[in-house]
DNA sequence: CTAATTTTGTACAGATCATTACAGAAACAA
DNA sequence: TTGTTTCTGTAATGATCTGTACAAAATTAG
């Protein structure tokens, strides 16, 4: 049964990897980085997780319960819809534009580099993003009963509609220098719910 | 001065290795591969590009200049503006959905894999951008003259706002099965305009 | 205590990586 | 012809890659 106990915590050595493969994204990211992230020796990584990849994906699922917990407490925020609606993109705004290393969406990274190769990649990844449609269908649904967005198109094409804008802002702030650019399209996205 | 000449034509090289590059990503297309898909010998390809990334960075601003023509080709066409917007988004909705491994826009793959990594490719990229950036504000410019297109906002502003909404729909599509999903983000952003 | 079990660190294996070295091939110049 | 230059293919180089083998360490059970 039970032999020597382990000496690390398997969620926060999921963290440390996450950040690791944000960083460096899933090829660049060594296991001999993964080593130096989480402190754990190859033995061990490989004894808790198998291989790269089950600890990508491992990492993955935690980012997207991280990054959900982090977009529903600006959702469910007191306060007018389309404030909280323009604090989701503010917000990543401000995290991607003040990154020096422009990790940008762990999500969206790995739907680039995985999502062709990794057919489970992808089904994960497609449902974080419809897991972001449903909330944001949820929120244009009460906006629409309060009359604080508009009620000429459904509720679920208004929310697919905002999505798009959300991750189109961050494929755009990998690159861009200019918030002006980035605080036009949250201008142009919210006057037309 | 000229000794042995070349046995290849530099562009079709450069084409080809494009669609590597493209396929595979940066990290995960080895120069073998890349040796294959050119057809052209080790010596050959180190004499002639360089390095990898060099080949890549070439390869790229190949990308560049035929999505710029491709995208110019259909913006250019004659008829109602907002048509032709409908047409660029179908357009790459049609191509992404289609391709079976679906390597998506390759200059939002250079951004995401390459743009923390390599400042020259997150400026070169940054640069397509903003060509169709430019390219988007004369069609709206276009569009607010002869009234097809609302003059309630700055030509630019719509400009970056249908681009943002472009390159969402082409991550949506690296991951995305529903169809219906991205057309609705088509016609919401169209008849923001 | 001993036996069984699991973790840990290190060393190593085998493959693959980008790049270079270099000899022969193919052109031109004289 | 001979010399010069450039290109081509092959072989090698040294680094790095993921993953494994294995013995020592640390625990529980009996």
């Amino acid at each position: 049964m039970s032999g020597r106990p382990r000496e690390f915590n398997d969620l926060s050595v999921i963290n440390s990897a996450m950040e690791a493969f944000w960083v460096k994204g899933f090829e660049e990211c060594s296991t001999e980085d993964l080593c130096k992230s989480t402190g754990l020796g190859r033995g061990s990584l490989y004894n808790a997780f198998g291989s790269k990849q089950n600890l990508y994906k491992q990492a993955l699922l935690r980012y997207f319960e991280l990054g959900h917990q982090a977009n529903m407490e600006i959702l469910d925020r007191p306060g007018p819809i389309k404030d909280r609606l323009r604090a989701l993109m503010e917000a990543v705004i401000d995290i991607d534009l003040n990154d020096p290393v422009r990790r940008g969406c762990l999500a969206i990274n790995a739907a680039i580099e995985r999502g062709g190769k990794d057919p489970e990649i992808a089904r994960a990844v497609a449902h974080h993003f419809s897991s972001l449609e449903q909330a944001l269908c949820h929120i244009m649904e009460l906006g629409q009963r309060s009359g604080e967005i508009s009620s000429n198109r459904p509720a679920m094409q208004l929310a697919r509609f905002f999505r798009c804008s959300f991750y189109g802002l961050r494929v755009l702030s990998k690159v861009e220098q200019d918030r002006g650019a980035l605080m036009d399209v949250v201008e142009t996205t919210l006057s037309a719910l």
